[in-house]
DNA sequence: ACCTGAACACCGTTCAAGT
DNA sequence: ACCTGAACACCGTTCAAGT
């Protein structure tokens, strides 16, 4: 990942003692802390160096501005989201298909719902810049361990399942993002994920490829 | 909608006289080429004005503040796009469901595809705000228009319309704007495209009640 | 190596003065 | 009724000086 990282967003300076890692996970924080409490729009550097206990020169050795360090923080989310879905989709692989996607929708969602106050904070962080290179790499490494998952699975195959697993993650992830942009109350969520899953599963049921009927 | 639009983001005064309009009608156009030349972060309050052709007080006197002009620029843009969408979907009452969902995602996707740049630069400015009541109030036009279009199915009756008419319009709305986020090749966002209205179609199948077979 | 905070340039917003 | 633009407060960013 951090060899896509466009050079005008990488950290200035990496911490080399103590003090300094705990300075830039102090600036993490806060930054979280200001973004809940007051917004995107009122989030200013000193607010969040005063927050994080250091004064703004600190903060500017080790993001060069401050949309660096929407970047490094959507990074972190992002890399950590990655990873929980390689690992659900690790554990299903040689499954049935509708495990498949039960599993993938579900991981997805809740690690989405878990902190909705957050979730909601970033996607409105990622405003500008160059987070397609930050969302690319996160959709390759999704795409990539999705695409494997579902190649073993014990009950199907699929003509083009390139094709097919962009189209999941495309309507899945836009889902999601749906939700929380029109801030649905709980329970027409909970009635659109389940229906999110039953669309996947008709969906996968009408592309894959059965056999053919024996020949006579 | 102008109902639900919160005070602080209304226009201070309405244009009464002929050149007032002419101005507010160069504000927006002048915000919209300052979104696409220099983007969202660099728009400044001056810069939209300068290429408007008058001055900052100006501006302020019809937008309490940069927000609101972003804010009256989607109202806009999305009244536009859900009297598109009601249109079609009264075209297509009493048709067969597959028509229907085909004209709703072809047409939606059409509008957002048919000027991208501006698509974007609009999904990039609602950052902040009180855009909910503003999506709110679109979600809800377009819902109306294609619930009934569902129930005039010719071919399909649904036990819970609103659920599955809900579940559509976050599947499409969503993807359409994951295609943007990822900015996707033509031939794959074609692809997802056309993949996606099998998807509805598959859905819609699986959840639209049958006929029960004849007693005996 | 890491931190500080005053200083500077610039942007959002206002308002007294104009037509 | 509509427009102007200098003036003010505030925010992002820098840099000389410190430990």
């Amino acid at each position: 990942m951090a060899s896509t990282t466009p050079a005008h967003l990488t950290p200035r300076k990496r911490p080399r003692q103590a003090r300094a890692t705990a300075t830039v996970d102090a600036i993490f924080e806060a930054t979280i802390q200001v973004l809940l409490t007051d917004g995107p729009h009122r989030l200013t550097t000193t607010r969040v160096a005063a927050r994080a206990g250091v004064s703004v020169g600190t903060m500017y050795q080790y993001f060069p501005h401050k949309q660096a360090l929407f970047y490094a923080l959507n990074e972190r989310y992002l890399d950590d989201l990655a990873e929980t879905v390689r690992n659900t989709c690790e554990a299903r692989h040689g499954a049935p298909i509708v495990d498949m996607v039960q599993a993938l929708v579900t991981t997805y969602w809740d690690a989405k719902t878990k902190r909705p106050e957050v979730t909601r904070a970033l996607y409105r962080s990622v405003v500008e810049l160059d987070n397609e290179a930050l969302l690319e790499a996160f959709a390759r490494r999704v795409d990539a361990a999705t695409a494997a998952m579902f190649a073993s699975a014990s009950d199907a195959g699929f003509a083009d399942l390139p094709v097919v697993n962009l189209t999941l993650l495309t309507t899945i992830f836009g889902s999601v993002r749906s939700v929380f942009e029109r801030n649905l109350p709980a329970d027409e969520a909970a009635a659109v994920r389940r229906q999110l899953i039953l669309m996947c599963v008709a969906y996968l049921d009408a592309v894959r490829l059965r056999p053919d009927p024996p020949a006579g």
